[in-house]
DNA sequence: ATTAAATAGTTTGATGTTAAGGTAAAATGG
DNA sequence: CCATTTTACCTTAACATCAAACTATTTAAT
């Protein structure tokens, strides 16, 4: 998406804000991300452990809805958070095509420990804003992300 | 990130806002690469080649710095471009470190295709914002993307 | 000139991501 | 009950991504 696109001021208008706005979040999300350098969690294991956290057990595909995933990448997630011993699989017996995702007592552990953390980083980097400007960078965007779904 | 944190006010506010201002990121660009379904062409690939299209040949470094990206992620991207013909390698003779990534006749005429499209596409996602509102938007992502760096 | 440091690019290993296709289980409709 | 469809999960192939280690080249320091 480069900068010099020369059409209307509309176009020019869109462009600068989709440009500013996907920036905005990956180097808010990469800066965030920072806090797991060298610790043995990803962003997307990270998102997994937090929400089964705050939900309680989830199915896979209860993830995948969650975290705005496919299933074949929730299942990989899955599978590398299992390695480090951080959730159990829990095969559903009432249907059997499900499977309980569940925190460990070191995965609970886990994100007891990063979560503050996380809003700590995330508290942050809003305060570069305002109140009334994160309300309303919060409604501006929920707008967009409604659009198509 | 949930959205069940209990803690300040402050640190609801900026977590509603970082959430929604990365999902709408997230959306709105899954959106516009929908575009790319079918075509042989990535988001990356598309950066690359519209960097190219409006800046002239770049070495990796420069196109790493343009499109927020490490050295070794340019490597594979323009290896991709490259075996699809789309750009080529011209090592700099003066520099012999250096590699000049420069669009093929092939590569201009995709980006030539697809940046109006994408123009397109890109302003009516913007559309379920009012003109003002996308300055602000602008504004406010800007303000948040400068923090750290 | 010799050595040390910095720079450009590549490679490797691990993770993430999707799309497309496959398997097993459950639900649905005769 | 049986066939069909749907659902949940897994697998594969291709691409993306980073961090770290590596090669080749250039620049800087002595």
């Amino acid at each position: 998406m480069g900068s010099r696109y020369r059409g209307s001021k509309s176009e020019a208008r869109a462009l600068s804000a989709v440009i500013n706005l996907v920036r905005a979040g990956e180097s808010v999300m990469g800066r965030l991300n920072g806090q797991f350098a060298g610790l043995a969690i990803t962003q997307s294991q990270f998102s997994v452990l937090d929400a089964i956290f705050h939900l309680g057990p989830l199915s896979q595909r209860e993830l995948g809805e969650k975290i705005f995933r496919t299933s074949g990448n929730v299942t990989m997630v899955v599978d590398n958070l299992e390695r480090g011993g951080m959730v159990r699989r829990e095969r559903d017996p009432g249907d059997r095509r499900r499977v309980a995702v569940r925190l460990t007592a070191k995965g609970k552990n886990t994100i007891r420990e990063l979560l503050p953390r996380r809003v700590a980083a995330i508290r942050d980097e809003m305060a570069a804003l305002s109140a009334a400007e994160q309300d309303e960078l919060r409604r501006l965007c929920r707008k967009l992300g409604r659009q198509g779904g």
